[in-house]
DNA sequence: ATAGTTAAGTGGTCTGACCAATATAAAGTG
DNA sequence: CACTTTATATTGGTCAGACCACTTAACTAT
């Protein structure tokens, strides 16, 4: 077991800082306690209990600390075990706020419009590193009958958005979906759309997938 | 003073729901009540105790959720005072986070993307919607050379982003911008860029807005 | 009426306690 | 010896109570 984890001296109490709360500079030292100790994804961070003593503050503004770090995405707690750094997902807090952003938007124009965006901009993105291979793959989601509407529309995107290989644009997306398949009467793309889709990737006519998005 | 707030009955401690921590059912019930109760920002939250009695919940326990809040920016709090919703704002988020993320070139990459194509989006949204006014407003944002080109660049998309009139789109921009900001050498569009933008807006060349983003 | 004082309320923090889940070491078992 | 079982220590989760610092409002003295 590890016994000494090499602090920066000084209390978390209060320093010089600006930072008027304990738990933000804890915050502050235990971003500087993971980079000196080099942690990296899935290392454990010292017990609650030992930050605590460490940084000469309470337990419980360490846990606030925690809390906030976890709220981020940038941690995981389990008990009994302890705290372990979690990989880097940036787009953990994207999520969150855009939970929030949802929420308070009722706009239901507003989230098909941007929907629509995102789709059409991902099938723009897949454009250039499409090739038979997807081609197929797109065909196969496109013929098979046994899907209903919905799947059919969600297995064709994650395949596109697989393609344009930009995960933020996917998270939104996955966002908006999700978000949009909890209203009524939602409008999937028809056959038509389709197939001119895979027309213009087989036939490489970029500029046409423009125009098979309708916007707002 | 209000003494009666309207909860929900039960307890935090352990509803039905997956929820493992009291602090996310806390979280939930906060909000449900903010809904509840039509709080809108600068309203007081009740205290600190009379919320862990109400809920039946360790004020610490409280405190985690209104940690949880606080950071994303929801609630403020003031000593001696209260607890009050805060206006949404990302900024405090972006600020924590960035000082955690170390930039991977493969996120700033998506990001960048991502907001390009918001932008070009929106350009095309407030299209159809552009007059006279809003031209010379736009014309003015870009001939006024006190204005460094961060700024010149964020008030001539906040004009653009008010015409597309798509509060979601406008939410999510702002928010790829402020991710944006953080990160180092970040470029800026050029004088061309504006004069392009304009010259397609007056002489009625939708098709050319396009071409002036780019689409790495 | 005004200024100064006091009391109550609120967030901020610490301490100590207990619970529940896990991991580790010790003891038992084949 | 290897394997299971049992006890113990460690860890996160939660609660209760106690201060402190600050703000507000009511009260008092001038």
């Amino acid at each position: 077991m590890q016994t000494s984890w090499n602090f920066e001296g000084g209390t978390a109490q209060q320093s010089m800082s600006t930072k008027s709360k304990v738990y933000e500079e804890i915050l502050d030292q235990i971003k500087h306690f993971i980079k000196e100790n080099k942690l990296s994804p899935g290392d454990r961070l010292p017990s609650e209990r030992e930050l605590s003593e460490q940084l000469q503050a309470g337990r419980s503004s360490v846990r606030e600390a925690l809390r906030a770090l976890e709220l981020l995405g940038l941690i995981e707690t389990r008990r009994g075990e302890g705290t372990f750094l979690k990989p880097y997902r940036t787009y953990h807090t994207v999520e969150l706020l855009s939970a929030f952003i949802l929420q308070e938007t009722k706009t239901r124009k507003d989230i098909l419009s941007c929907k629509a965006i995102v789709e059409k901009e991902a099938a723009k993105l897949a454009y250039s590193k499409m090739n038979e291979g997807v081609i197929e793959e797109l065909e196969s989601v496109y013929s098979n009958n046994g899907l209903d509407p919905k799947k059919r529309y969600e297995q064709f995107f994650i395949i596109i958005f697989k393609k344009a290989d930009n995960y933020l644009l996917e998270t939104i997306w996955k966002l908006l979906y999700d978000f949009s398949s909890t209203m009524e009467e939602t409008n999937y793309y028809n056959q038509s759309f389709y197939i001119e889709i895979l027309q213009a990737y087989k036939k490489k006519q970029f500029v046409s997938i423009e125009a098979q998005f309708m916007n707002n």
